[in-house]
DNA sequence: AAATAGTTTAACCAGATGGTTGAAATATTG
DNA sequence: CAATATTTCAACCATCTGGTTAAACTATTT
């Protein structure tokens, strides 16, 4: 019975997704995951050997999910007027649907360096470099002013996550519910393109 | 002798602000943070009644010096074109000093949502007012273009505060060194002003 | 200097936590 | 369908954790 044995797997995968996302490593209770997911805390042990594993398996895809979708959406071959609407959809389709996953990825990140950085080297994932050139050569085109592009890509990135990871502060400071901060968001996904766009002085071509 | 009443009591505090800030609540240990203060573990009890309320002093005390101070800057009645290098200044030479604090305030913020909205209420803490009026005025006056003063706002510090919390990320993403990256902050700092201002179209009076 | 109050410590405790075990239940195979 | 392998479970265990206690030590007051 194949077919239960994966759903068995998967749901302590889901229930641990869940409760690690919300309580990271050191707040989960393996308890916890196992009444999330219905079932006994020794299947747990069965399953994934030890919390720990239970917890890279989750975390590294989770980290699967999210580096290469930037990445890849930023070596693409675009120009930045397309590509940073397009960048910024893709990254806020994916957050609104996991809200807590930025934190979670941040949090767990900082928690454990090395394995993020042993992550990025097994996957092969790498800094694009096709994104650099792609600024020097629209700088040099005269498409936008001089700037770092590694200072540009943090500051992307930056704009888009921000909102989800202070989310509380957002929602707490400007006294917003659930509904005027999903509004301020899709806001955002307006405001965000002009923003950086401007940001750059950059003309279209 | 309050001298040394004065000393133990601040010793726990400190230590505990370390290891609180390494490890965020539910990762750190009360042994941890005695043997951290070279002070027995009931002292801590003795002084803080329990981990709960040593953790609130600590997490009261960061928010106390996070906030204030930027909202501070930003309700100054200063053009932003002064205001936003003040902002960028103040912000990177106290980030630079605790480069954990941010990390620690947004992970224990998202944790303990109604403290957050409770500290922010007692301690009368407002969203800046006066920024909002300042934009709008700004707006009318032809300095720059218009904009939600909200996500203006979120931008400016989201920019600001970015890489600090995703250090790990950039680090690891750029191949950094401590000392590269140190580089990278400074060179953000001119960086950003110019960014911003661009972003909005700022036009100096 | 005796009495009082405040400070520090070692030893201890109950409950929680991650993890184990061995047997029962269920599915797979010959 | 009998033998074998896999899956599920209740009960259990060693360790860790936050917290307590009672006694020793130190400082202050009278």
């Amino acid at each position: 019975m194949t077919d239960k044995e994966k759903a068995t797997e998967e749901q302590i995968f889901d229930a641990a997704s869940r409760i690690f996302q919300e309580n990271g490593f050191a707040g989960a209770r393996m308890q916890q995951i196992a009444d999330e997911a219905n079932i006994n805390k020794s299947m747990l042990h069965y399953y994934y050997r030890s919390k720990e594993k239970l917890f890279r398996a989750v975390f590294q895809k989770q980290l699967v999910r999210f580096f290469p979708t930037i990445f890849e959406v930023l070596g693409s071959e675009l120009n930045l007027d397309k590509k940073i609407p397009l960048l910024i959809d893709a990254y806020y389709n994916f957050l609104q649907d996991n809200p807590t996953v930025v934190q979670f990825i941040i949090q767990e990140m900082n928690n454990n360096p090395d394995e993020f950085r042993r992550f990025m080297e097994e996957k092969n994932i790498h800094p694009p470099q096709n994104f650099a050139n792609q600024i020097h050569r629209e700088i040099k085109e005269g498409h936008m002013d001089q700037v770092d592009p590694r200072q540009l890509l943090i500051s992307i990135i930056g704009l888009i996550l921000f909102p989800f990871i202070a989310q509380v502060m957002v929602k707490t400071v400007f006294g917003l519910e659930e509904k005027d901060y999903l509004k301020f968001l899709k806001d955002r996904k307006q405001f965000l393109t002009e923003f950086i766009l401007n940001a750059i002085n950059y003309k279209k071509s």
